[in-house]
DNA sequence: ATATTAAACGGACCGTGGTCCGTTTACTCT
DNA sequence: AGAGTAAACGGACCACGGTCCGTTTAATAT
């Protein structure tokens, strides 16, 4: 290896960098005309002029690619309730920040749609993708700080269960409940869980 | 129509019913030499000497099969809580019979695994089956009886997204967590959103 | 017994996500 | 510039769930 910078991870090809950027181009152009359950991976691939194999070989999986698809506005999400200002992010109390970071999931989910679901059933499971354990770490630490003792790990991920974007899209597409009492029922349920110990 | 006793339902054909015995017998060997996860519908099909199109006929689909496949169990689980002994049955007050019904459920969804995990994909979500309707009713109920007023719909819909087979057995099996553990945290949590109103 | 008919049947067919592997191509080293 | 190499490429291929429709068959009416 020669002087210079060291690349953390080999450099990308360049052709690999201009397939990529077809790619995402070309998936959000097919989303915007045919939604999300528009978008097949065969279809992709045409679409963008490249083969099928190419297509999985950076995405891993359809899952894959809805995850890359949403990386901006999951990271965009999750620097709002780690660093951004109260009662999102420190500096409210943690029963606030709860409340709020519910409010905020419910928002998320319900702009983001089939896109979040269909991120959800990446490999082995929609609980070892990285967001999801992030978020469970957060409402444990946030429990924790509000002096709930008992398993707060646990307590976390039904609380996160609580908040199933299955579930909730159901809620609002199907039976047509309005968001805001999606809202209310999560303050309700976490204020209930905190309070007292 | 001739005198007799007139049929609910168009009365099944031999054929058809000898089919469905063969169907649901062959299903069940197949899962015990193969796990869930090997049974394909191609290959039930073969191995039961049907046509493929018989089998979807039948079952109308992979879910529904398994769905079958679990009646009597399931029908046999839920008569235990809406018409047996307390605490599961009628005659226990309100919070113990939800504790004791998530108990169950926890130990009825970790003892049939795959299957109730396959049998949730059914058509148009997993929120329309009928078990999980009457499910949802059944805490709903059961929150009602404990005087918790706000939204006790939507609070049921959320305690019973908490016993997620998915998640359930994503824990138990995945993470190791005992299944006592989720009692505990189950118990902790219903406790707690019923305690005080 | 025979005719009629609605239901059940079977398996070819389709679209999908995902894999495999022989071929091509962008970099690097001399 | 030329050779060497690891990576990227592409598309044929697979298994699966599910549909379609021409054919067979069990039940009934005559």
């Amino acid at each position: 290896m020669r002087p210079g910078v060291a690349p953390v991870t080999a450099a990308e090809r360049s052709d690999a960098a201009r397939n990529r950027e077809r790619l995402l181009r070309a998936a959000r152009e097919l989303i915007e005309e045919g939604g999300v359950a528009g978008l097949t991976m065969d279809r992709l691939a045409e679409y963008a002029g490249v083969g099928k194999g190419t297509v999985f070989r950076r995405f891993g999986s359809r899952a894959g690619l809805m995850v890359t698809l949403l990386n901006d506005s999951e990271t965009d999400f999750q620097s709002r309730f780690m660093f951004g200002p109260p009662p999102l992010g420190p500096g409210a109390p943690g029963l606030e920040r709860l409340i709020a970071c519910g409010i905020g999931r419910i928002q998320y989910v319900l702009a983001f749609g089939d896109l979040v679901l269909a991120a959800e059933m990446a490999s082995r499971g929609r609980f070892e993708v990285p967001a999801a354990a992030l978020w469970n770490r957060h409402i444990e630490m946030l429990l924790r700080q509000e002096g709930y003792a008992p398993e707060p790990g646990l307590m976390a991920g039904s609380l996160a269960a609580t908040l199933d974007p299955e579930r909730l899209l159901n809620l609002v597409r199907v039976h047509g409940v309005a968001p805001e009492r999606l809202m209310a029922s999560w303050q309700d349920l976490v204020t209930r869980v905190v309070r007292g110990a």
